[in-house]
RNA sequence: GAGCCGGUAGCUCAGUCGGUAGAGCAUUCGACUUUUAAUCGAAUGGUCGAGGGUUCGAGUCCCUCCCGGCUCACCA
């Protein structure tokens, strides 16, 4: 490795999204050479949205993986940006969602924009309105940058008359390219331009009888009627079928970077075809791979298999999540409930290291190539992180029968006296999600079996032995004394039988803590009645 | 039919532009403990799908093939 080579031209931060930011750049550079001073906007970034359905762990990805690119370009150029979250709420509604109220009523306006047709659920003016909030809130609670678009609004705002007028100059390029790739029903009535019918607002694929470049208007013939129209492609009147629409938009708005999955790769390829017809140059993008699930078959909303992101949500904290979209996006992946804590551990191993790297230079190619700089916005805090893995929190929930945080925070300080939730609110933030992920799916997994006469008599002594200490501040040594005494006093031999028989009567697992420390943790009172449970349930078994 | 991704330890995967094959879990052993468990330490374990090529050197780059999976081809 000579001088002049590391001289000669920058090392890329070894990470994806760098080199998505340079051909980003690479992208903006073409634009503005060509445009001039005329062109010196910022660089746009547009994510896709279709709010026919929920915000879902997809769209997470998408605007999670192109804030990274966008952060990439600005440590590389500092450069302005902006990303766009561009809603398609002027899509029609083709069918009634199944986890909606009110379908019957939906049911009457199939064929109809999203931003005309009601609000099922009745708290906005229209089913769009109401999912862009969905979609809003969505993002905001992750504290995405982002500009939230309708496209709605531009069409009947008039701003994209300019590009729709263009569109008509070169209708039949257009269609060259749609057609052959349609099958012979649709072929014959393609056109890219869908005026709404004047009366009935519907979204009418017809085939144009004429198109009037000049006056910015296509004629067509109701086929239901039989009645004919001319309607204006601008100022809402229209909108275009969605490949076209794609692309007019990155023509219109000069879309520089926009991901897509690999389901919309002939999409991509299309819509770039028809986005230089218009005169356009299509935006710069990554093709990312779907999900898989458990068995490797792909996740679909209506199947229900993968992993929502509310579920991962309360299975741990939405860094871990960040980590799992950071990783490897060409590639396709599992997701499903197993990878949650790896992931989750992934990330802090990567918080620890950044700390190191960030501290030692806060501009490194090495910290700007660690997931952890992109998933905490650039800025590790010194309080991010945590000295003990999630992994082994489940483990000691599991151990623990942590029901609750405070069971969990007597055992970590019992291991590190000088850690606490408002010294490391990660850690704190861990804990909870140990506790729902011991509830769902380690406690229901457990099995508790039935005392012989010999372990009840036992177990009645010993919770009699314990009411003594109601209401005291008793101590682990002494409680584990007491313990300790009562089995000797009912013979358990070897000893350790009774302990066998306290983890698998009262907490339904083979092996468990030492009882003494658990009972001062988990509270004599809640230990005599988990002993008074396991007695009744024996009873009644 | 068109296109994409993968095949590395028993399992799940990593492998940082070619330089002595790694992690976690599992298994086994040990340390600690008035029984345990957590935890800590160690060991075991791989023809890197197959074959060829480039190279002093290939899990890594190129070609061919095999196996598995996915997407698109109706709509967006």
């Amino acid at each position: 490795m000579s001088d002049s080579r590391t001289t000669s031209a920058p090392v890329l931060p070894r990470a994806w999204p760098f080199e998505e930011a340079q051909k980003l750049a690479t992208h903006v550079d073409a634009r503005t050479a060509k445009a001039g001073a005329d062109d010196a906007r910022p660089a746009l970034l547009e994510t896709g949205y279709g709010p026919s359905g929920l915000p879902h762990i997809g769209t997470f990805g998408e605007v999670a993986r192109t804030s990274w690119v966008r952060q990439a370009y600005t440590a590389l150029t500092g450069r302005p940006s902006r990303l766009l979250a561009f809603s398609d709420d002027m899509d029609a509604l083709r069918k009634v969602p199944d986890n909606v109220p009110n379908r019957d009523m939906l049911e009457k306006f199939i064929g109809q924009p999203l931003s005309r047709v009601p609000d099922p659920f009745g708290t906005h003016e229209s089913f769009a309105a109401h999912n862009n909030a969905r979609l809003c809130s969505f993002l905001d609670s992750f504290g995405f940058d982002y500009e939230f678009a309708s496209s709605t609004q531009y069409y009947t705002g008039g701003r994209f008359d300019a590009a729709l007028k263009r569109v008509l100059e070169v209708h039949e390029e257009v269609v060259g390219v749609i057609a052959p790739t349609l099958g012979p029903d649709r072929r014959a009535t393609y056109s890219p331009v869908l005026p709404l019918h004047p009366r009935t607002g519907e979204v009418m694929q017809v085939k144009m009888d004429a198109v009037n470049a000049q006056a910015g208007t296509v004629q067509w013939t109701d086929p239901a009627t039989g009645e004919k129209f001319e309607t204006p492609v601008t100022g809402g009147h229209a909108k275009m079928q969605w490949k076209a629409d794609w692309a007019m938009r990155w023509y219109a708005l000069g879309v520089d970077y926009e991901m897509s999955g690999k389901d919309l790769i002939d999409s991509v390829r299309l819509s770039g075809r028809i986005c230089r017809i218009l005169g356009g140059e299509p935006p710069a993008g990554l093709t990312y791979e779907l999900f898989l699930d458990e068995n490797g078959q792909k996740i679909s909303k209506s199947k229900g298999n993968g992993l929502s992101v509310e579920e991962w949500l309360r299975y741990a904290p939405q860094e871990s999540l960040g980590q799992f979209m950071f990783n490897q996006p060409q590639r396709a992946k599992r997701l499903y409930f197993d990878v949650i804590p790896k992931t989750a551990d992934d990330y802090l191993t990567h918080v620890e290291k950044a700390k190191t790297l960030q501290a030692a230079d806060p501009k490194g190619n090495d910290l700007r190539a660690n997931p952890a700089w992109f998933i905490n916005k650039g800025d590790i805090a010194n309080n991010a992180g945590s000295p003990v893995s999630f992994g082994m929190l489940l483990n000691l929930a599991s151990v623990a029968n942590a029901e609750t945080p405070e069971v969990l925070w007597g055992f970590i300080r019992r291991y590190d006296a000088s850690v606490s939730p408002e010294t490391h609110p990660m850690l704190a933030c861990l804990v909870e999600h140990a506790i729902a992920y011991y509830a769902d799916f380690v406690r229901p997994a457990k099995t508790f079996r039935a005392p012989s006469d010999k372990e009840r008599a036992a177990l009645v002594d010993l919770a009699d032995a314990l009411r003594g200490y109601e209401g005291e501040a008793a101590d682990a040594s002494t409680l584990q004394n007491l313990v300790f005494e009562i089995g000797k006093r009912h013979e358990f031999e070897p000893l350790r039988s009774w302990f066998g028989c306290l983890y698998e009567v009262l907490l339904g697992q083979k092996e468990g803590p030492r009882f003494g420390g658990f009972v001062a943790l988990y509270g004599v009172r809640e230990t005599v009645a988990l002993i008074e449970a396991a007695l009744l349930r024996e009873q009644q078994g």
